[in-house]
DNA sequence: GTCTATATCCAGATAGAC
DNA sequence: GTCTATCTGGATATAGAC
């Protein structure tokens, strides 16, 4: 019968995402490296090697968050024109992509730095992490910046300013308010005309 | 006897040296987390415990490493002068900053990212970080730059470049080819003349 | 100061009954 | 799928003999 089939999947997938909000949660209160499989599966009512069941090993959790995260981020700045880009949009972008480190330290850790001890993510995983790159490519090409120096010198200003405030003034806003100003810098940097009528 | 007590004082302190050396040889290879202290005594020829004699806990080496860095890094920028900064100090002031990261990878996590488990240095440590932070402001300050803002967006830069170096380009140049560029960028910004007869 | 022996605690992962 | 029980291996740290 494919229908009980069907919610037997179901079930499973709902349990893999409980485990998911539970190890977020744990390592939102312990850092990534508490990532315990006990304590985890405690939080789910569950003993240890029943984890197991849904994932087989830890490292395989860690992937699974590592995925969410990238497709979270990709959600995150889905509203912005894949063609186009104005420097508002620039603007627009880098607070996007500021708040949404700032807003869960733990997931920028695991997704930007290399924190965890050894874990890798998956090709399977990293490749949402390319795929983000090359969009972010695509539409600065289309606003006329087309050269890695200039691509290499916004993602460099940009994870600057977030891991500045991520590190030195948790819950500040101290890097925060200079994002505007530096993305002004760099656009007429990178020749970036500024957006017709609007003061600043 | 004083002598002899010297003369002890001066053989346990060359042995916490050597602890260290090899202590940095073992973070270099396993990474920072991967600092076990069995590991270490056997590089140096004791047994775990003998470790205890020098050190009073396995922090207390993390935190010596980090006082060690931190007057490494003091040492590597000595050689800029304390006022009347030009924009070619600017310029080298970045270049040593990177290449003293760069160089050693191992020692930018323990100095600049939060990446050891539990470890917070000591406040003696955390003020040599502070005096080096202090130091930059006074120089910067005679340079005209005396607003936190530009002190603020100058770490972010050059972290920033620094970060993404060490992280996605390891031995290589990708973005330490940019610093001259980004300098440039910020000492126009932030109103530090071009050096005179200076063509670039 | 250095050692052996040990305390204490933790980890991730597996075997096999139910 | 979930459990108990266990394997295997690690860690930091301490006690106490020499």
């Amino acid at each position: 019968m494919p229908v009980s089939a069907e919610v037997l999947d179901r079930r499973r997938r709902r349990t893999r995402e409980e485990i998911l909000d539970a190890a977020w949660a744990l390592c939102r209160e312990q850092g990534l490296a508490g990532l315990s499989l006990r304590e985890l599966a405690g939080r789910v009512g569950m003993r240890a090697p029943s984890l197991y069941s849904y994932f087989e090993s830890k490292d395989a959790i860690y992937d699974a968050m590592f995925a969410q995260g990238q497709h979270q981020l990709a959600e995150h700045l889905a509203f912005l024109p894949d063609e186009g880009i104005t420097r508002e949009d620039f603007r627009a972008a880098a607070r996007a992509f500021f708040e949404f480190c700032v807003e869960e330290p733990v997931r920028y850790h695991l997704l930007f730095q290399r924190v965890v001890p050894g874990f890798v993510p998956s090709e399977e995983s990293y490749a949402l992490a390319v795929a983000h790159l090359e969009r972010l490519a695509r539409q600065m090409a289309s606003a006329g910046v087309d050269q890695t120096r200039h691509l290499d010198l916004w993602t460099a200003v940009l994870t600057g300013l977030t891991d500045q405030q991520i590190s030195n003034d948790p819950g500040g806003d101290r890097w925060g308010r200079l994002l505007d100003e530096a993305v002004d810098l760099f656009c007429d940097h990178a020749g970036v005309p500024p957006t017709r009528g609007r003061k600043r």
